[in-house]
DNA sequence: CCCATGTCAGTATCACTGAAATAA
DNA sequence: CTTATTTCAGTGGTACTGACATGG
């Protein structure tokens, strides 16, 4: 298992707020979703962008293969893998749209809207116990720092 | 191109502060560190975690494959292949520790050294740019934000 | 013999590019 | 014919578990 590191931190010449530190905690935050989500699917069988997919289905059921790679920010042939995942654990329909048979409609099965209500020990959880200590302001300066990360990261 | 989402946000009554939103928020910063290491990757011919372990491995040479592994809160085992695209690469020396042969003694090459001071498109950059746009106070809030949220994922 | 260190084998998800299949 | 939607084929990186070789 890993364990907590001991290296020096960034010299403070690096830049004036170490970038180096929030460097490390980003990809520690990364790491921990990413272990998270396969405990998840070692424990109960789906992983945390399957769970995020019929999260966002049981929100808009009927949603297109295509806008469900949308909202989940990902390539819609990501997403082909995703879905045959989750259709073969039994979790999802994938139905051809009537009036557009090139499109298909999704939809969580009851299995499916079960096991996403199940949120003990998922990322979901987790997120919820750390919002809970933190006031909203806080909140929503955490999100906006995060937010732009993600538009720097995301373009160029 | 994965394209921005119109899904409706989660009801208040989900939890006090919008659980589902950040949620959301964090897979796509998630992704957004994916597809710039991918990125990268093409563009560079190193990922972002190959970086990060090239950034640490210059503050501390001569580091054994156990402790950047915790240093990386990744298995030993993931820390392998990673090494091994590393050296493949050039980027990266492995050698026996003298006076223990189990151990290895890890060290950047000059390409390595180079590479890693070339930080245009890097994550590393996205972050620096990031960080500029907010006052100290702020960021420390998002550090703790990200800490807890990496404890809570890793706990129980 | 026992423990530590690192690697290897096997498995799984995710993510992309680029091309193909099918339907509008 | 052209465009839209999804899937398929192929590639690559990360991450784990569990076993193994080797050395202390």
């Amino acid at each position: 298992m890993p364990a907590r590191a001991r290296v020096p931190s960034a010299s403070p010449a690096d830049s004036h707020v170490g970038v180096l530190d929030f460097l490390r905690q980003l990809w520690a935050v990364d790491h921990a979703l990413q272990r998270r989500s396969k405990r998840m699917l070692r424990e109960r069988g789906i992983t945390g962008p399957q769970r995020l997919a019929l999260r966002l289905l049981l929100l808009q059921p009927g949603m297109s293969a295509g806008d469900l790679a949308a909202a989940m920010h990902v390539h819609p042939s990501t997403l082909t893998g995703v879905l045959e995942r989750l259709e073969r654990s039994k979790l999802l329909l994938r139905k051809a749209r009537p009036g557009d048979q090139r499109s298909v409609e999704l939809r969580a099965t009851a299995k499916g809207a079960a096991i996403v209500r199940e949120t003990r020990g998922t990322v979901e959880d987790a997120v919820r116990r750390s919002l809970a200590r933190h006031t909203t302001r806080e909140l929503a300066i955490a999100r906006t720092v995060l937010s732009e990360l993600e538009s720097e990261l995301l373009g160029r």
